[in-house]
DNA sequence: GTTATTGCAAATGATTTGCACAAGG
DNA sequence: CCTTGTGCAAATCATTTGCAATAAC
């Protein structure tokens, strides 16, 4: 895990006041080890597959700490679950694509992008501070070739079924 | 009310051997006559408000079958309440820039943004469906006057709170 | 008449919170 | 010690659903 991020996490937790503890230390090791993004019902089945025992509301409070600190992002994948992104401290500007056939999500940053959501919220007498962009798409290989590698590993991790379902 | 709009719900009711109901006619009429974005609770006060009766459950599923007939979208404007946006049908493309001052929402198109949309979307192996960029900016008039228009409105409204609460 | 729709109240699912006990500094 | 953190269970909030009565067609 990124010295940085703990750096930072220490120097957020001391300035308000509060405490290490090994139930939350845990909890931020294992989202920052594996960073990914991951749905709270997630990180609790990987803590719970790796034998960290912390309850449900401890992990929520602990989530709602990095969100606070700034490093950990809500996001929003269009699946109607809360998602949570941890990657935003090693890139702060990106995006996500999300396959609509198999639900593979791939971050992607550009700088045109950028450039253009900053000129149009200045013309827009606005000045940015954060933005929010999901694109949804099919992929290639599934129009294709009849079939994407990705669905098929999809389904049977229980993330997407045959129609659209959830 | 846009005919066009009635027309295709009406098609849409039909193909599906639904009915026509007064209920579901009177939600759908406020929706597409006021045609600004909305939360729940919001339409629930102007159906009151107008003397229309209609039971939550009752919007709430009418809400469901004009997202499913693809007439209303549902977005985030990141304040923690789900928006539907009636406006998609005039707009398909439109994004929203959110006021972190006020809370005011401009909506904008541009094919720049489209057209790098499809272009990375695209490189990245996939053919984009979808997408939905949200902006939150401060507005200049709040930082170069020290007060935004807007923000005396919204509180007035209980829609922004001093601080950011909710 | 048959079947969809409504309104109510109860159920659900995600998240938050009150409280008594445990533990960090 | 004193105060924050934890775990549990209960509370909350938005949304959905079961059901009996009502109304389309």
């Amino acid at each position: 895990m990124n010295t940085a991020i703990k750096e930072r996490l220490d120097a957020y937790v001391s300035s308000k006041g509060l405490r290490q503890t090994s139930q939350r230390n845990s909890v931020v090791e294992e989202i920052f080890t594996v960073d990914e993004h991951f749905t709270v019902d997630e990180l609790l089945d990987r803590l719970k597959n790796k034998g960290v025992k912390s309850s449900r509301a401890t992990v929520y409070r602990a989530i709602r700490l990095l969100v606070e600190a700034g490093l950990l992002v809500e996001i929003d994948l269009g699946d109607g679950n809360t998602t949570y992104d941890p990657n935003f401290i090693d890139s702060p500007t990106h995006n996500h694509l999300v396959c609509i056939d198999c639900g593979q999500v791939t971050e992607f940053a550009d700088s045109h992008l950028e450039m253009l959501n900053d000129c149009l919220s200045r013309r827009m007498g606005f000045r940015p501070v954060k933005k929010s962009l999901r694109i949804e798409a099919c992929c290639d290989k599934l129009r294709n070739l009849g079939s994407c590698p990705n669905l098929i590993k999809a389904r049977i991790n229980g993330k997407r079924m045959p129609n659209g379902k959830r």
